[in-house]
DNA sequence: TATGAATGAGGATTCATTCAT
DNA sequence: AATGAATGAATCCTCATTCAT
């Protein structure tokens, strides 16, 4: 399972699928990338689709565990916390442009139960975002927003991202992740 | 070409695309849907892509449209622009939510040429907004911030909407875009 | 039958089966060369086949016609015979290369029976030059040659012409007939 | 490539593009006559039409290289050149009509930039004729006719027969070339 | 006469997956 | 572990023809 060669096909995937989209790839494109014949490829992998689930569980599953880290850190204000979140999720993406697309793009195409699973997983990070917004809410360090839309807002716009970001550009993700921050905490407002 | 017919295909495409996804929706089912033969639905469509091309194009020519009447009202300040930016375009969003899907999720299944006019379009449209902020910037009604980014920023949130807004909610397309518009003006910070 | 517009859809088919050959020419072609809807082209012909039928009937047919006026005439020696028929099969071949091209091209496409008909004509044909040669040798015009297979020989020859003739050429049709008799009538032994 | 099994699908194409034509003969009738699934056959084959190129392809240039040994050949005379391609020729159309018959009659049928690779080779086997000719003249050996013409009508009589061949007749292809010969060098006049 | 909607069968091709070797 | 032959279902699309208006 954890071979080198599963690793290898792994990575093809993730290359292909963030290129051509799942349904463009053909399990024979992804033999060819790895050198092995199309029947090859199945020593290793379960089915296409499998290998799509692996792909964007792996994914989700990372930035939950970044997540669930600020969140376990008691001596963060929840203002530090969102502002660590933003990064770490806007590191993230930037590290992992292709499988960040697979997941926010290609998970769809999985089957229902399959997707469920991943759509589980994203609704429990969105709840872990929700939870800083209220925690900060309660702490005065926010205003009394309303913490489900804002971790929507918010999420929509970091994970956007992956729509635009191209690796070697101007900004860093750093760059743009205080950039972020500060739209998000101060607003655009001229005060 | 606006025959009942051709929009009655339309509405079915649009109702599939966004239930099933493009590639998983077949032209079988589209004419299912609307009681014809598999055959004789080329009597209205050209081919299944170009159906998803109009439909695209459809939507992000909407988009533009109204963000092209805001800008040409001289009598608005450019804080009242991006409120009223924010509020199109979540109405839009929320009263055509599967369209709004078709374009956002699906477009990238069109062939490299078609997807490159939406993509234009779509470029566009950031330009549009990207004119507002900096003209609020030099206006000094917004805080000199990176405007490119700051709207992708939004962009980016009130796009996402189509991922999570379900009709029949709680929230209006009223309420959702007061929350945005708070939200992207004076940030979460308590001050 | 014989209306005008027939003869506009009977000219408007002949072209493309040549240009593009009766498989790859669809109704919808012909209609369009014609100015007529698909549907409206079944006031005057039966089927695609059918007139791909009449083009080649007519065409055997004229070429049948004028090999009979050859062997009625009684004051023709064979050998004038055998010159005039060469010279009258290249007139009609290069005045109707098209047509030609149709029947000698397309006319295997027809189905058995309706090909049977064409090959019934086009064994007549055959007959009809056997004969000329026949009469010659009988009469000591022509060397004692194998009468069927030299018919056969020259119809190769005479009927290859629409697979490289062009209009506008630097041979006229009498030059090549006159080429085609020497040819046929000396042989290009130098003696 | 030269597997058994794509050299018995050449066999069945070659077969059935003869019997009903290359338009009339679907992939489905090639895999029955090789017992294999439709999608079985594109593990030997690129396309439809890739075989009917491929067995295009190969016909012309068998001839071509026949004719090419011939013009090597210094040691024979021009007369022997030609009668010697006479025979060739009609040997190889006799022992392999369904593939001369696919290349005379079925290589219309490919797409522009194919059929003119197989027209360019076509033209250089006329060419190479020809040039016998052409050499024939100069030395003497034939009368001051016009070479390429007299290519073509010789080139003509001898494809057609394809036509009219059939295995297990009276005639074999010795005696074929030698009445063709025949007539080509002295014409049917008698004097 | 002309339309154009509708048919329904047929066609080439793709593809994920299986399996004997 | 690797192959590659084979499957069989699915897919998009074309097209000659019919027919009600």
């Amino acid at each position: 399972m954890a071979s080198n060669k599963y690793e290898e096909i792994t990575k093809a995937a993730v290359m292909l699928f963030e290129r051509k989209g799942y349904h463009a790839t053909s399990v024979q494109d992804i033999a060819d990338e790895v050198g092995l014949q199309k029947g090859s490829l199945y020593h290793y992998i379960t089915s296409k689709e499998d290998l799509l689930m692996q792909l964007a569980h792996r994914s989700i599953s990372e930035f939950n565990g970044q997540m669930e880290e600020i969140l376990k850190n008691a001596s963060l204000t929840n203002r530090e916390r969102l502002h660590l979140a933003i990064e770490n999720h806007l590191k993230y993406v930037t590290k992992n442009v292709q499988l960040t697309t697979v997941l926010l793009r290609e998970a769809f195409s999985l089957g229902e139960d399959q997707h469920q699973v991943i759509q589980d997983l994203t609704d429990k990070y969105l709840n872990l975002w929700t939870q800083v917004i209220e925690q900060g809410i309660a702490a005065g360090e926010f205003r009394p927003v309303h913490a489900r839309i804002t971790a929507l807002s918010i999420l929509g716009s970091i994970n956007w991202v992956y729509r635009w970001y191209k690796e070697g550009g101007k900004l860093t993700a750093s760059d743009i992740s205080k950039l972020y921050s500060d739209l998000f905490l101060d607003g655009i407002e001229n005060r």
